[in-house]
DNA sequence: GTATCTAAGACCGAATGGGTCTGGATTCCG
DNA sequence: CGGAATCCAGACCCATTCGGTCTTAGATAC
């Protein structure tokens, strides 16, 4: 399937968030214990502004934070805010902060062992494949994410308050 | 992980295998298609060359034929061979075949529905990145991992057509 | 007709992924 | 100070998938 799992889909749509609100908030309106990013914010606030169960949004904001591209604030104002500006975030590390290292076939590992081990012979191959797909994500950056180019816009996402699924595709 | 299943690994290794068959048995090249020579090869034979469980190849074959992309004989001597020149058949092709269609988020479905539908917001940016992967494994045929091609080149711009690399989004 | 091979399906155990729950530890605020 | 809001770290559960096996049936060459 060569899919990325959903809780890595959960954290890319968090960071997505979070960007935004750093920059739509402007980093002066209240002065946050983050490093100056933009307000924080509470994972229940981003989950319920997905639709997402707030408990697993609240362990991947965890493991993003402690893989450094998050910085967190404990007590009653605190929450999440990025670590570092969102065009320097990438989505490579995102995923593999979330989803582990990133391997396309079994046989590539961290030790480059294989239970194929001396008879694997499509290794090298696709390990190529590999190494561009880390390139092609690691070339995406959370800004990107945030502010698309260009791209068709026919979906009217306004911030829908409690709003119910509304099925634009 | 964003790793492909240990069958379509098989399925790849499979296919590899005819290539080679094909190509050092005689008949010109890689570029046969699987007809007239006996190179038609068990599926018991390459499970025993790879050391794969012989059943569970012999039913990713299956699906393989049923996809087109081998042909199968049935009888004393049959067995599998490649029903189009390893040239043109492409990784994508395979993976498809084996482990379904591909997606790299669960929001990307057949349908373009998604259970977070109108919320989800990072699903334009990624679909370009599960285009390009796509684009990515079809550049790569059978041949390709039969005969790799000189690995001392730039990795990404092996036998890949168009720059797909340059997400650059 | 029999040995050899593919075809197709049911079946199973283990791993993984998605999600929940519980019990803390911190920090703000009245 | 004490409580509310928030993060932190596990254990835990359930459904799905994956890897693999088994069985039965259909084709084909000798």
């Amino acid at each position: 399937m060569l899919r990325l799992t959903k809780k890595a889909d959960y954290g890319l749509m968090a960071l997505k968030y979070l960007a935004e609100q750093a920059a739509g908030a402007g980093v002066s309106a209240a002065d946050t214990p983050g490093s100056g990013q933009g307000s924080a914010q509470s994972a229940k606030d981003i989950a319920e502004a997905y639709h997402i169960p707030p408990q697993l949004l609240a362990k991947i904001l965890q493991v993003l934070a402690r893989n450094g591209l998050l910085v967190s604030h404990a007590g009653t104002h605190g929450g999440y805010s990025l670590a570092r500006p969102a065009s320097q975030i990438t989505a490579f590390e995102v995923i593999r902060a979330i989803d582990g290292p990133l391997f396309i076939t079994s046989c590539i590992t961290i030790h480059g062992a294989c239970d194929l081990a001396g008879h694997c012979t499509i290794k090298e191959p696709l390990r190529k494949v590999n190494d561009s797909i880390k390139d092609l994500l690691s070339g995406l950056s959370i800004a990107d994410l945030a502010d698309p180019p260009e791209s068709s816009r026919h979906e009217n996402e306004a911030a829908v308050g409690g709003g119910l699924v509304s099925i634009a595709v």
